[in-house]
DNA sequence: CCCTGATTCGC
DNA sequence: GCGAATCAGG
């Protein structure tokens, strides 16, 4: 991908909206985070209006004396970086900003939805402890409203450890990997 | 560890 | 001009 003076004025509109390198690399695709604060960088762009206080930061790295690897790899200056992964088909392309925080966020509530709805429908081998019944290897899956008499945890065996069974450690932890994995 | 922007420098 | 690698920081 290039930056054709769509693009451009694409990243100019973004950036000017506050969106961070890499909402802005995801939203025009095909280019890095990098790609887009380099070209910021090479526009003027950077200030973005906010009361910068120059935080200032002139250390230069020094690439300091070669390890001299005897028989190392000679170019090495491959990227393992495709980069081109994303991009997904977007309807409109001219109408972002704004509209992606909030796809980002309806995607939140989706995940996070589904995160609460599931553990009552399904029952592992819950035994439905009340707080004071729960050990250090019963599973701590809330069931029911707090607030509720018949509140209870799911107290199946959580094994030597972690708060949750098998069953609920999943639906605790595998919906911030799906979440992770999207980005 | 996740993320942010900033900088350098080989291409 | 471009952007990966790296840096400094939240």
């Amino acid at each position: 991908m290039s930056w054709t003076d769509e693009r451009v004025e694409s990243l100019k509109k973004l950036w000017a909206e506050g969106l961070s390198a890499s909402q802005i690399a995801a939203q025009l695709g095909g280019v890095s985070r990098n790609a887009v604060i380099g070209k910021v960088h090479r526009l003027k762009l950077s200030s973005r209006g906010r009361t910068n206080a120059a935080p200032a930061r002139p250390k230069k790295p020094a690439p300091a004396a070669a390890p001299a690897p005897s028989a190392a790899a000679p170019a090495a200056r491959h990227k393992p970086r495709p980069a081109a992964a994303a991009a997904p088909s977007r309807p409109m392309m001219t109408t972002v900003g704004a509209t992606a925080l909030k796809v980002q966020f309806e995607e939140e509530e989706a995940v996070f939805h589904h995160y609460r709805a599931v553990p009552s429908n399904v029952v592992p081998i819950a035994r439905n402890l009340k707080l004071v019944e729960l050990s250090e290897r019963t599973c701590k899956w809330p069931n029911g409203d707090p607030l509720s008499d018949d509140f209870s945890f799911c107290g199946a065996d959580s094994g030597e450890s972690g708060p949750y069974c098998g069953f609920h450690s999943k639906l605790a932890y595998q919906p911030a990997a799906e979440r992770r994995r999207v980005r």
